[in-house]
DNA sequence: TTGTAGGCGTTATCAA
DNA sequence: TTGATAACGCCTACAA
C-alpha cells in the first residue's frame, strides 16, 4: 500500500521535494507555472498529505477535542453544533468524546486528547469529578481549555462559558410560587458541580424572598432512575408538596411518568418544572414548564474563546467568565 | 514550551534514546532494572509519547472514524456506545464526525479521515448520499471500513451491519392489519437509502398479503417539520386512512402531535406505528408501537467486524452482511 | 542487553 | 525562484 508522498511528484517532475511543499502550500516563491505542474501531477497521482507528518513537522495539529458526558443529552449535542460550526470556519477539526458521567473516562480521554496533541479542549466535566489533575495536565502541556457550562473552580488561566444557573433555579423556583404553590420541593444533582449547587441556591433564594419553607431531597444523579425514585419518595416522604423543581429533565420526565400512574393530577396537584428543555418536555403531557440553555450558542461562544486562546499562543489566557441568563419556558406542567 | 522526548530522558540517564524507547515500550529486550529507572525518570520529568510522531513511524494511527448523519438520534448514540465499547477493549481511539445529513459534509469528514491515516471508518450515510467517490477512495487507501445501518451498494470491499427493514416494514404493517386497520399509508424516507426502500417493500408485501390496497406519499426527509407537513396531508388528502406507518418516529411523533390538536383520535381513528424507539416515543400519549434497532448491538457488531478487517491488513476484506432482525415495541398507538 | 543509524513525510532555514 | 539539508519525535533493523 504505497502512499504517494512528495518525493515521488518531486522525483516524478524532476525537481526538489521542497519546491512541491511549497507549491502545495500555495506559497507565493513559487513560480506559477511550475506550481501548476505540480498540483497536476499531484492529482494526478492522488497525492493526498500526510497530516500526521505535517502536524508532527509544525508542531500542532489544527484540533479541538471535546469532551462531555454524552452526546445523547439534548444540550450537550445542541453544543456540539455550535463547537463544531466556529471550528470548521476557523479551519479546525473537531474530535468529540463521551465521559459518560465517569472521572476515570473522563480522565483517560484527557490525557489522550494532550498525547494527541490537540490545540486546546473544550469540556464539560463528569458529575463524578472532583480534582482536576488531569486538567492541571492540560496547562502544564501547554495545552489551553475552556469549560462550558459544567465547570470546576480553581483554573485562573482558563475561560469559561456558562448560563447562570442561580437566576435559572431562582425563576423556576419563583415561577411555581406565582403559580401558588406553597410547599415546593427542589431534587438537585452531584453538590461538586456548580451547576446544580447553584441552582438549589437559586431555588432557597426564592423561598427565602417569599417566606417559604425549604425542602429538598439528597442530590441524586438525576437519571431516570433517579427520577422514578424521586417519585416514589415524593409519594412517602413529600406527599404534602404542591410544586417541584426537578434539576433536570430527564429525571422530572420520568418522575412526572410515575405520579401520572400513581394517580397524582399534574399541575392540579403538584406542579413540575424541570431544567433544559430535553425535546421530550414538549412532547410528554402535561407539556413540562422547564429552563432552556440555549447549548447551540454557548457551545459557539466556548470555542470562540478557546480559539481565541489558541491564537494567543497560550501568553496571555483570556479567562474571561462569560455567562448566559437561561430562561424560563412555561409549559402545561404548571399551568394552573 | 519544551515537551519532554525521549531523548532528554536518554540524556539525563546517559544511555540511548532507542533504550529507553524499548522501555517504554515494555520490550523484554531491555533490563528489569534499566526499564524501572527509565520509567521512574520518565515519569519524574512528565514524559508524554508524542503519539504523532508514533503513528508516522508506525504507519498507523490505532483510531478508528466514526461517520453518522447525527449524534442526537437514540439509535446512533446508542450505536456510538456499543463502537466505543469495542474499540476501548481493542485498544482503539474513536473519532465521531457528524454529517448532519449533508453529502458535501459527509464527503470532508471521509477526506480528513483519510488524511489523518485512520485505521478503518465506520459509516451511516447521510440521506443526500447517492454516489460514492470518497468511498472509493478509502479503498485505494487501504483504509477498510464497514456501514452499518444506512449503507450503500456496490462495495464487495466492506462488510456491513443492518437490520432486516424489509422484515421491520413487513412487521410494522401487519401488526396494523392485525389490530383492523384496512386502509393502511406508508410514510418513507429517500429511496436512495436502502433502510427506507426496503422498509416500504416490507410494508407493501404485508399488504399484498392480506389483499389491501396501497398507498403511499412521496418520500420525506422524515425531520419534525416533514411529519407536520405529513399530518396535514392525511387531513387533506389521506382522510380516510385508519393505520398510519412512519418511516421513523419523529416524524410519526410530530405527525401525533399535530393531529391531536385537529381532534384526530389515536388510535381509534388512526392506529400509528413509527420506527426506531426513541425515548420520546415512550413518552408521547399515546405512546408510540415502534420497531427497535438495538444501536449498540449493530455498533458493536460493526466494529467487531471492522477491527477483523483491519488486522487482516486489508489482504482479504471480510464482507460479511450481519442482518439484525428488528422487535416490534406493542405501545397505545396500536392498541385497539 | 544496549547502541548505531536511518527513516516515517513534512516543513523551515539557509544558501544558491 | 529553487535546491540542499536538517529537524519534528519516534521506532526498528542491525551491529556490538
Amino acid at each position: 500500500m504505497k502512499n504517494v508522498t512528495i518525493h515521488e511528484i518531486a522525483r516524478a517532475l524532476k525537481i526538489d521535494s521542497s519546491t512541491v511543499s511549497r507549491a502545495l502550500n500555495n506559497s507565493d516563491r513559487v513560480k506559477e507555472s511550475t506550481k501548476k505542474l505540480i498540483l497536476k501531477k499531484a492529482e494526478e497521482l492522488g497525492y493526498r498529505r500526510n497530516v500526521l507528518a505535517s502536524n508532527l513537522r509544525k508542531r500542532k495539529g489544527n484540533t479541538i477535542g471535546v469532551v462531555i458526558p454524552r452526546v445523547s443529552r439534548h444540550f450537550f449535542s445542541s453544543a456540539i453544533a455550535g463547537i463544531e460550526k466556529v471550528a470548521q470556519e476557523a479551519g479546525f477539526n473537531v474530535i468529540i468524546s463521551q465521559s459518560l458521567e465517569q472521572f476515570d473516562r473522563e480522565e483517560r480521554i484527557v490525557e489522550n486528547l494532550i498525547s494527541n496533541r490537540v490545540d486546546g479542549i473544550l469540556i464539560s466535566v463528569s458529575m463524578e469529578t472532583k480534582k482536576a489533575d488531569h486538567l492541571a495536565n492540560c496547562i502544564k502541556n501547554g495545552i489551553p481549555f475552556v469549560f462550558f457550562d459544567r465547570h470546576l473552580e480553581g483554573f485562573p488561566e482558563s475561560g469559561r462559558v456558562i448560563i447562570d444557573d442561580n437566576f435559572g433555579g431562582f425563576t423556576a423556583t419563583e415561577h411555581l410560587i406565582n403559580k401558588g404553590c406553597k410547599r415546593i420541593a427542589h431534587f438537585s444533582g452531584p453538590q461538586d458541580l456548580h451547576v446544580y449547587k447553584n441552582r438549589l441556591e437559586g431555588y432557597k433564594k426564592a423561598l427565602a424572598k417569599h417566606n417559604l419553607a425549604y425542602s429538598s431531597d439528597t442530590p441524586s444523579r438525576l437519571t431516570e432512575a433517579d427520577g422514578t425514585l424521586l417519585a416514589k419518595k415524593i409519594l412517602k416522604d413529600f406527599k404534602d408538596i404542591d410544586g417541584a423543581f426537578f434539576a433536570n429533565d430527564i429525571s422530572a420526565i420520568a418522575a412526572m411518568k410515575y405520579l401520572k400512574k400513581a394517580g397524582i393530577r399534574i399541575p392540579e396537584d403538584i406542579a413540575i418544572v424541570g431544567f433544559s428543555n430535553e425535546p421530550m418536555s414538549e412532547v410528554i403531557e402535561p407539556s413540562l414548564t422547564t429552563i432552556d440553555q440555549s447549548g447551540e450558542i454557548i457551545g459557539k461562544k466556548a470555542c470562540e474563546l478557546l480559539i481565541d486562546n489558541i491564537a494567543k499562543g497560550n501568553r496571555v489566557f483570556n479567562n474571561e467568565a462569560v455567562v448566559f441568563e437561561p430562561k424560563l419556558i412555561e409549559r402545561d406542567s404548571t399551568k394552573k
